[in-house]
RNA sequence: GCGCCCGUAGCUCAGCCGGAUAGAGCAUCGGCCUUCUAAGCCGAGGGUCACAGGUUCGAAUCCUGUCGGGCGUGCCA
C-alpha cells in the first residue's frame, strides 16, 4: 500500500522531468520501485536513473540528482532521499507512515489484505478431476489443494470463482473397475473368479465387494453383465472422495460429468464445426484433427477406427462448453502427465474461434512419496499407494494443506512421510501458527491485567519506533500486494514463505522485546498491544485465506 | 530424436518479467526459560547458483549450446 503510493509520486516526478526536458518519455513504464534487499539501502529503491541513463545515454548520478531534487518538492512520505551505488535513488520513508499502516489494519479488520483488483471478473478453476477409480492419491491431493487455495486466494482478490470437477465415469477405466469388483465379490463368496488383467488391486475394491454381498448375498453371482458392479464401485468411491475433499475443507459448485457432453450433443457438434472449417480429414479410418495448422508436429486423431472419441475431443468439447458459459478466465490444473493434452486443448480452443489466452493451465510436478529414505511407488492399480485420507490420518489437515502449499507448482514436491509422521512438531506450520497462539496469548493476558482494548486512534502510535517494530509494520504494509501478486501469480507458496517470515519477524520481536512489563509505561504498553492486535489480524488473515486455521491456544 | 519442467548450502526448497554483499527450513555445533507459551530466540560453520559461451552499466535471473534428472511424445486418459 505504501508502496504503490510511492510508485505514483516517482510516476509523478518522471512526467515532471520530462516537461522540464530533464529526459525523454521513453523510459515511462520501464523503471521500477522495489523493496532493497539489504538493510541500510532505504525502504524502497528505484532503478529509474540506471534505466534512464542507457536510454539518453548520459550520467545515471546526474539524472538521479535531478530526479532527486524533483521527488524532495513531493514529500509527504519521504524521510530523506538518498544515491547509491551505480546510481540507485534509495527512499526512507517517515516512520509516522509506517505506524499509521495500523490504522488501515484496524480500520479492514478480517477483510485486510482482501482486494477487488479482480473487479469480479468470473473465473473457473478446474481441479482435482479424478476419475472414480479409487480413492484420491497424494498427487490429487496436491493437486487439491492448489487448485482450492488458488481459488481462495482469486475470491480473496474480488474475483468471481467457480470450482468445477469433471470426470468420466464411462469408459475402458470404468469397465476394468467393474470387472475387479466383481472378481472380488465371487472371492469373498468363495467362488471361482478371475481377476482383470489390470484389474484395480486396492483394498477399497473389497470393501466394495463385500458391500454388495451385504446387500445381495449372492444374488449377483450369475450376473454376466458389469454394470451393477461398476455402478456401485462408482458410488461408494464417489463418497469417499467428497468425504476427503470435505475433509480438507474443499467443496465444488459442480460436478461436470463427462457423459453429458455426448447426450447434449457437443461432440458430434464440435465434429462438425471443424470439419466446416476443414480442420478434419478422414484417414485410416478415423477421424483426425489438423493440430498442424495449430503449430504442432503431428495431426491428431479425434474420432479412433472404432467410432469411439479419444480423450482429446471431450476435452477441446468441454472447454468450449466453459467458454459458452461465459466464464472471462479458465484456469485448468493438472498434472504433469496431462501435459500431452495441453496443446490439443489449446488448438481445439484457437480452431473454434475462442481465446486461448483466457485459458491458463497450471501443470503440477509429481509428487515423490518417501520413507525412511525410500522412495514409495504409488500406482492406483497396485495396492501399494498413500490415499490422501491415509495421509491426512497422519499429519493432520493443517500440515498436508501447509506442506502442498510449500512447493511452487513447476517444482517435484517431496512428501517424506517419516518426516512427516515423526517430527511434526518441527513442521513449518507450526511455527507460523504457534506466532498466532503467541499473539492471542498476549492478549488474553492483558485483558487479565485490566487492558481494556482500545481504539487504534486512541493510543499513541508514535511510541512503536524501535527497528523491530518498524519491521513489522513494512511488513503489513505489504501485506495487500503480496495477496495479490500470490493470487495474480496463481502461486499459493509465495504467501505461504511469506507468512513464514513473518512470524518469524514477530518471533524475534516476542524474545526482544516485553510488551506486558510493568517497567514500562501504561501508554508503550497500550501501543504495544495495538500492534500485537494488528500482527494478530494479518496473521490470521493470511493463514485463512489459504484454507489453514489460526489457533488461539497451542 | 522432439516438447514441457527441474538442476541454487549436507538434505528439502525459495529467489528467476535483469539490480547493490545469493536466502529459508531441516541437519550439525555453541549459547538463552524465577519474566507475555522454549512448538521460541541469539550466534557459528556450510555455495565455482550444473557447465560453457553470449546480451549489458549490471546475470542465479534473459538468449544459445552441452550435461544430468523428471514427465510426456498412443487410434490409453
Amino acid at each position: 500500500m505504501i508502496r504503490q503510493r510511492l510508485k505514483e509520486t516517482v510516476d509523478t516526478c518522471f512526467q515532471m522531468g520530462v516537461e522540464l526536458g530533464k529526459w525523454s518519455d521513453r523510459g515511462a513504464g520501464k523503471y521500477s520501485v522495489e523493496v532493497p534487499k539489504r538493510e541500510g539501502q532505504g525502504d524502497f529503491s528505484t532503478n529509474m536513473a540506471m534505466v534512464l541513463a542507457g536510454i539518453e545515454k548520459c550520467n545515471p548520478r546526474q539524472i538521479a540528482a535531478d530526479f532527486v531534487s524533483l521527488l524532495e518538492q513531493k514529500d509527504e512520505l519521504i524521510e530523506r532521499l538518498e544515491i547509491a551505488g551505480p546510481g540507485f535513488v534509495n527512499v526512507f520513508i517517515k516512520e509516522s507512515v509506517w505506524q499509521d499502516v495500523l490504522l488501515t489494519v484496524f480500520d479492514r479488520g478480517g477483510d485486510f489484505g482482501r482486494s477487488e483488483i479482480g473487479g469480479g471478473r468470473r473465473v473457473m478453476v478446474e481441479f482435482v478431476s479424478a476419475n472414480p477409480t479409487g480413492p484420491l492419491s497424494i498427487g490429487h491431493g496436491r493437486q487439491a489443494i492448489l487448485g482450492d487455495s488458488i481459488a481462495r486466494l482469486l475470491e480473496a482478490t474480488g474475483h468471481d470463482v467457480f470450482r468445477e470437477y469433471y470426470f468420466n465415469d464411462a469408459g475402458r477405466q470404468m469397465r476394468v473397475l467393474g470387472e475387479s469388483t466383481r472378481a472380488r465379490y465371487l472371492e469373498l463368496l468363495g467362488l471361482d473368479f478371475e481377476f482383470p488383467e489390470d484389474g484395480y488391486q486396492g483394498e477399497y475394491i473389497k470393501d466394495i465387494a463385500q458391500s454388495l454381498v451385504d446387500k445381495h448375498g449372492d444374488g449377483l453371482k450369475d450376473e454376466s453383465d458389469t454394470r451393477p458392479f461398476t455402478k456401485q464401485a462408482e458410488e461408494l468411491i464417489f463418497k469417499d472422495i467428497e468425504s476427503t475433499l470435505s475433509r480438507m475443507g474443499i467443496t465444488f459448485d459442480n460436478y461436470y460429468n463427462e457423459h453429458s457432453l455426448y447426450e447434449e450433443g457437443h461432440i458430434d457438434s464440435v465434429v462438425d464445426e471443424l470439419r466446416n472449417k476443414g480442420l478434419v480429414y478422414e484417414k485410416e479410418g478415423a477421424t483426425w484433427f489438423k493440430t498442424t495448422e495449430f503449430g504442432q508436429e503431428k495431426d491428431r486423431v479425434i474420432i479412433k477406427s472404432t467410432g469411439e472419441p479419444t480423450y482429446r475431443l471431450p476435452d477441446i468439447a468441454y472447454h468450449r462448453e466453459k467458454f459458452r458459459r461465459n466464464f472471462d478466465w479458465l484456469v485448468d490444473i493438472f498434472g504433469a502427465d496431462h501435459i500431452a493434452t495441453v496443446p490439443d486443448v489449446m488448438a481445439g480452443v484457437e480452431a473454434l474461434g475462442y481465446d486461448q489466452s483466457k485459458v491458463t493451465v497450471i501443470l503440477h510436478q509429481f509428487v515423490t512419496l518417501t520413507r525412511d529414505g525410500k522412495q514409495v511407488k504409488m500406482s492406483t492399480r497396485k495396492a501399494t499407494f498413500v490415499t490422501v485420507d491415509e495421509l491426512l490420518d497422519m499429519v493432520g489437515v493443517d500440515v498436508a494443506r501447509f506442506f502442498f502449499m510449500m512447493r511452487k507448482a513447476d517444482s517435484q514436491l517431496e512428501f517424506d512421510l517419516g518426516l512427516a509422521t515423526r517430527e511434526e512438531k518441527e513442521n513449518p506450520v507450526y511455527y507460523v501458527q504457534y506466532g498466532h497462539a503467541r499473539l492471542c496469548s498476549i492478549l488474553r493476558k492483558a485483558g487479565e491485567k485490566g487492558f481494556a482494548k482500545k481504539e487504534a486512534a486512541s493510543v499513541d502510535l508514535r511510541l512503536l519506533n524501535e527497528p523491530e517494530e518498524l519491521q513489522l509494520l513494512k511488513s503489513m504494509a505489504a501485506f495487500p500486494a503480496l495477496i495479490e501478486d500470490s493470487a495474480l501469480d496463481l502461486a499459493p507458496h509465495r504467501l505461504i514463505f511469506s507468512l513464514m517470515e513473518f512470524a518469524g519477524h514477530f518471533h524475534s520481536y516476542y524474545n526482544k522485546h516485553k510488551v506486558l512489563d510493568e517497567a514500562l509505561s501504561r501508554e508503550l504498553i497500550e501501543a504495544r498491544l495495538g500492534l500485537i492486535d494488528g500482527l494478530r489480524i494479518v496473521l490470521k488473515n493470511g493463514l485463512e485465506m489459504v484454507g489453514l486455521t489460526a489457533p488461539e491456544k497451542m
